[in-house]
DNA sequence: CCGCCGTATGATAACGCTGTCATCCGCACT
DNA sequence: AGTGCGGATGACAGCGTTATCATACGGCGG
């Protein structure tokens, strides 16, 4: 009977079941590649099962992203995933209360709402920091678009290796805009909250001009490091020999340029792809194994930052 | 007596009217920049608003986006976005008994099911074609991800310019993956139908290989002209003298290479912007002027195909 | 002052499912 | 053959809106 083209209507499923198929995911940007990345493993983690997404962009506001919660929450949705582990209280209790599997992605906690995936930005911060340590940079600067939360814990983690080492220097470290506790819609930049480039060869002249310079950067993001590597040539400086650069995120650029690029990779796709699986797996009562999920980043030293005079990537 | 925190039930209100608030979105990947500053448009337009988003991935392939159509449809959504104009017959069919405002986006076509809002790939491509000529480049090359309708479109209108300067050379035609139709899941590239900088490179040794070399090639993308810099860089290259390098959109990027490029800029977050308006403008009863609504493109040259010996960009 | 029409107000039947409850059947055990 | 129980089957009351229809009301013209 039902092969022939008999389809439930869902809108009186809902109503009628007081749930819906709709995974919402939260995130607090659509221009940066990082998180389409994400959504991509999401997409394809919902593909051929009766779940759909739908996707709220909090523009990096804590307080939109309280509102969308709310919004969402209303819908009776079958899951949540929400960027990061830093909502407001008032989110987190929306959140605790949902009555659905609720996922922070992108960042790790001891006290995950419900499951938290994702991995240590200040583990990745404190690899990168090692990596530059190791191949022998000692003025090492850091540079970020913009401070959030996942963004200074690389940078502590970066600071933390250099401590360690004894040749930390607070100069070093730069942004375009600095932090504003994350609670306000950012102005200006209309077109995203993405940096450019162009923001990579500011910020590393800038790096550049501080007293005792600096002879390697590790940047926030690769799109930041393409264009401190850019701006290096434009400076006639050699990399990795006169500065080292290394980016984040390891997107498919890197591997691309010349010199190729150091980068961070991080399982954006898996974490995406892995949000929707805890989700569905809770849904049929298999719950998962753990609450907090690390799925790790990992170092791809490339010549950017390699003065083993190999020449390597 | 509504101030205190009446919510409607949208399920029931859905059931009732027979109809949602979906705007639902087709596009053909999400791992493509491109789209991405679509969806941002859209998400900005829908922005308080009562309407949602809801996004389909057909992943290039035209029986996926036929299924997709179906799925959506019978939701009832508010309104129907999808890439392209080279649907299915039975595509075209259900859109156009859709019973709400359907937007076709990216592209242009005299007949469109309901209204079109894009530009036309061809007039970018002449567009170029002719940019390149009259910077006195002779032996153009132009190089693609895969083709699909709007990549070959483009590279249509490059040849015609090239012909009517008699300098067409087919051979200076590539691509990583040949048109198939476009009705098959592309296999492989598992992480997304994008083409990396590294099929840039790739391509554009195999341009300068062939009989006669090229001193110009014109990318279908940014990050495939980012790749072909960085080749001729690598190859002891001068760009823009010995080779000119065009991109297509227009990303964030280009404009921080060294030389920055050449490139074409789309109206990508205007397509999705206005996509949102109309379908609002359909819905209030007071529907907009044209069906066919031609956004532009735009030739921004820059130093990678400057032969001008100014050095502008 | 009466009748008519246009508008505001209130009652009520869907909308198409889900989930519960009652019924029924068949099987095994006594 | 009678009793008890488990699983399958069928009936039916919501779920919270929208939309329709009937009723009531107020104002205006005759």
């Amino acid at each position: 009977m039902t092969d022939l083209g008999y389809r439930p209507n869902l809108s009186a499923r809902a109503l009628a079941s007081t749930r819906t198929d709709v995974i919402a995911v939260l995130v607090p940007s659509l221009a940066m590649h990082i998180f389409t990345d994400v959504l991509r493993g999401i997409y394809d983690g919902v593909e051929e099962t009766r779940f759909q997404v739908q996707i709220g962009n909090s523009h990096y506001s804590r307080s939109q992203e309280e509102r969308l919660i709310a919004d969402f929450l209303r819908q009776k949705p079958a899951g949540l995933v929400v960027s990061g582990v830093d909502q407001t209280d008032a989110a987190r209790d929306m959140l605790a209360q949902a009555g659905c599997p609720v996922v922070q992605i992108m960042d790790l906690t001891e006290d995950p709402v419900d499951r938290v995936i994702g991995f240590s930005h200040e583990a990745a911060g404190y690899a990168m920091g090692r990596h530059l340590i190791e191949q022998g940079y000692r003025r090492i600067g850091y540079m970020a678009g913009w401070m959030n939360k996942r963004s200074s814990g690389r940078m502590l983690g970066c600071r933390r290796a250099l401590e360690e080492a004894g040749i930390f220097d607070e100069s070093l470290v730069t942004s375009i805009v600095p932090e504003r506790g994350g609670d306000e819609r950012r102005p200006g930049r209309s077109l995203g909250e993405a940096t450019s480039a162009l923001d990579g060869r500011t910020m590393l002249r800038q790096l550049l001009d501080r007293p005792g310079g600096c002879d390697a950067v590790f940047c926030n993001n690769d799109v930041l490091a393409l264009g401190a590597l850019f701006e290096s040539m434009a400076m006639g400086l050699r990399v990795p020999d006169d500065l080292g650069i290394a980016g984040f995120n390891d997107s498919d650029m890197v591997i691309a340029t010349e010199p190729g690029l150091t980068s961070l990779r991080t399982p954006r796709y898996e974490i995406g792809r892995r949000a929707v699986s805890e989700i569905l797996a809770e849904l049929d009562g298999t719950p998962a194994s753990e609450r907090v999920i690390d799925l790790g980043s990992e170092v791809i030293a490339r010549a950017s930052t390699d003065r083993s005079g190999a020449g390597a990537g």
